[in-house]
DNA sequence: CGGGCGGTTGAGGTCAATCAATCAGAGTGG
DNA sequence: CCACTCTGATTGATTGACCTCAACCGCCCG
């Protein structure tokens, strides 16, 4: 599956207002489009571009031959992806939603010293986020790992006390190592502890983020 | 804690053998010992040095409030350790063994060029690893975690089908996820089924690598 | 000989997975 | 408008993998 063509790109009418360091690394490309659950790479494509995101979110997988996933990362509007260390992809990156990225050569940002700094930064902070991940994964029960999840995804969009996931709950599954009946079962437990407000699916009023904070420790 | 002097140092009598690409990154500076469980640098430090292990190993690790623990990394001789995103060290780092490292100021490294771009690479491929634990701590039943540690680690000293573990159970368990009794069952089971040999707590070979692979798919 | 330490083994409990049913909402078509 | 389906989410009952607690072993060292 490969990237439909762009030509006629209307940009978000919600451009979301972003941390600041979310825009630091400037990538200079092509404005692409891809649909739910398109795939923006695949695991064994060559490595030759970066992307970042627009509009939309991108979670970037891996599978077990017998079809269980992980995923390792989502991305956010203002996020950069697809650097890698070696000359293939070792996971895929697929569109949660109707998603805008911007694509580049890779070459074109190690070129640039500027860009090369940023960049070095960006790959710091997702080691740093990938450890977390760790942390979470080894050794958090599932309400520790929502209520981590639940945070880390606010204090990224940054959207005060109400959390919109752009995931299904079989993504969040997949990113916090549980079931799809575990993440709803979890959800509804910290609701009744009245740690948390299910507006909709897909919107969580985090209502006592305090006591969210203190369940991860 | 802080490092030990090391005056009358005496560089390790067995240099070990080490994958070409690990020995990427020239770390210049001063050597200093660490006696095992000491600590090279701990949470909320400020992180203006880096080190690479010259014999020995060391742990990276995270403690949750109530005292769970979690490995992230375990650096071998040649591994370079202790870049960070911020300033302040996210995680401590502790001696599994009497262990030699040589100590650099960052700042010596980001300013040379090539040691920059050689730095890059293994930040890029402790993110690659990371990833990796991500999927194996999201994914994989206990055996599976136990046999891709080990092959890991025989992949990263390349000892032949005999691997010397530099680390305690509780180690083992604490980077896997597990407890220190399943690791040790799940061990005894895998030896079991044949597919390793426990010489001795510390030495293990591998006896059928290729079916170890299978498991971990 | 006693005690501590690291590792192994056993018995029983627990939390999350599995299997299964139900529900709510969005299309779809008559 | 009302069935009907389809998809994603929730809820319930049961199972099972791993944890917990505890005993034991081998080894080293005082």
């Amino acid at each position: 599956m490969q990237a439909q063509s762009a030509a006629a790109l209307r940009l978000p009418s919600q451009p979301a207002p972003l941390p600041p360091q979310r825009e630091r690394v400037n990538v200079i490309g092509v404005a692409k489009r891809f649909d739910r659950d398109q795939e923006v790479y695949g695991e064994g494509d060559s490595a030759d571009y970066v992307y970042k995101v627009v509009s939309g979110a991108v979670r970037q997988v891996r599978v077990l031959a017998d079809g269980r996933r992980q995923i390792s990362e989502f991305y956010l509007p203002g996020d950069v992806f697809g650097v890698e260390a070696g000359l293939e992809r070792r996971s895929s990156a697929e569109a949660l939603a109707e998603t805008v990225v911007v694509v580049a050569r890779r070459s074109s940002l190690t070129a640039d010293p500027e860009a090369a700094q940023a960049l070095w930064g960006l790959a710091m902070s997702d080691l740093e986020r990938s450890r977390d991940h760790v942390l979470t994964l080894g050794r958090r029960a599932a309400a520790e790992r929502v209520a981590s999840f639940l945070l880390e995804l606010a204090n990224r969009v940054d959207g005060g006390d109400i959390v919109e996931l752009p995931m299904s709950r079989q993504d969040m599954a997949d990113y916090l190592g549980l079931t799809i009946e575990t993440v709803s079962r979890t959800l509804t437990q910290l609701q009744g502890q009245g740690l948390i407000e299910i507006r909709c699916c897909r919107q969580i009023r985090l209502a006592r983020r305090a006591a969210l904070a203190e369940l991860c420790e």
